[in-house]
DNA sequence: CGTTACGTTTACGTGCGCGTCAACTTTGGT
DNA sequence: ACCAAAGTTGACGCGCACGTAAACGTAACG
């Protein structure tokens, strides 16, 4: 193996964040790094984590919510109580994110439409200039 | 022709959102409604424009993104070096658009993964309570 | 043994997106 | 004429997601 965990520098070059957003994450308990003697060692499932936070962030979650999804992942040694909330808040997250793509789509096409209607001004705009010359 | 605009409050039914916000988008230059007086009456061009605000922030643009975005839903009079400036703008939001989908459809995809495994998780919490019975 | 590099905690500062008064004008109803 | 409802402009406040500076620890290198 060859790096089995991250310091703190290796992890913000790997994933383009700061120290300060991994001990911001900590704090709010979204990851949980080993330790060094006062060193955080970020292990494979603190890299697992983190993707899934800047994901979820760059899906408008906030990091609250992010932090119960994460639960999701981690459904190792729950109870049944436990889990079984945890599931109900990923079904509420999968819906979210099913409209989401769905407004997504509707979106993407109508920008499409605009751009060609843009492409069309641009190019007649073009046309009078070469007229003009 | 009923209603050819909106008051501030018919305008803040129609979209769930606050006289505050609305104020608050005006003075970031988001909306631009007519005055009665000094009494905000609001257009069909502000109902498009705040549909796509309130689209932009569920996509987690921010709202001076948002602002750039809306000039190319707005192309009639610019100049040519504006219009293909917006142009470009709208090119880069729409891969921005077309890469957050397909992130979306793989977290998707994941999130359906995680929770087959949690249902079957759940499934032999179940049978060993009733094992127990 | 110093100092340089990297990491740590603590704490205050910042930008965004509004919320929440306060004080005032304008409008419609009785 | 009066009052309440609705709207207006400041201005300050707040929660989130960090940025940033200060003061300190410690490990390694020359």
């Amino acid at each position: 193996m060859t790096t089995e965990t991250l310091n703190i520098r290796e992890m913000c070059d790997a994933f383009d964040v700061t120290p300060r957003t991994l001990r911001f994450y900590e704090a709010k308990e979204l990851l949980f790094p080993l330790r060094e003697g006062q060193r955080r060692l970020f292990t494979k499932r603190d890299r697992a984590r983190l993707k899934l936070i800047l994901r979820g962030k760059r899906f408008g979650f906030s990091l609250e919510e992010i932090r119960q999804l994460l639960d999701l992942y981690h459904m190792n040694d729950g109870q049944e109580a436990q889990l079984s909330k945890t599931y109900v808040l990923a079904e509420q997250h999968l819906a979210d994110m099913e409209a989401q793509k769905a407004e997504l789509e509707e979106a993407i096409g109508e920008l499409k439409e605009q751009m060609v209607w843009g492409a069309k001004k641009l190019a007649t705009l073009a046309n009078k200039k070469n007229a003009a010359a």
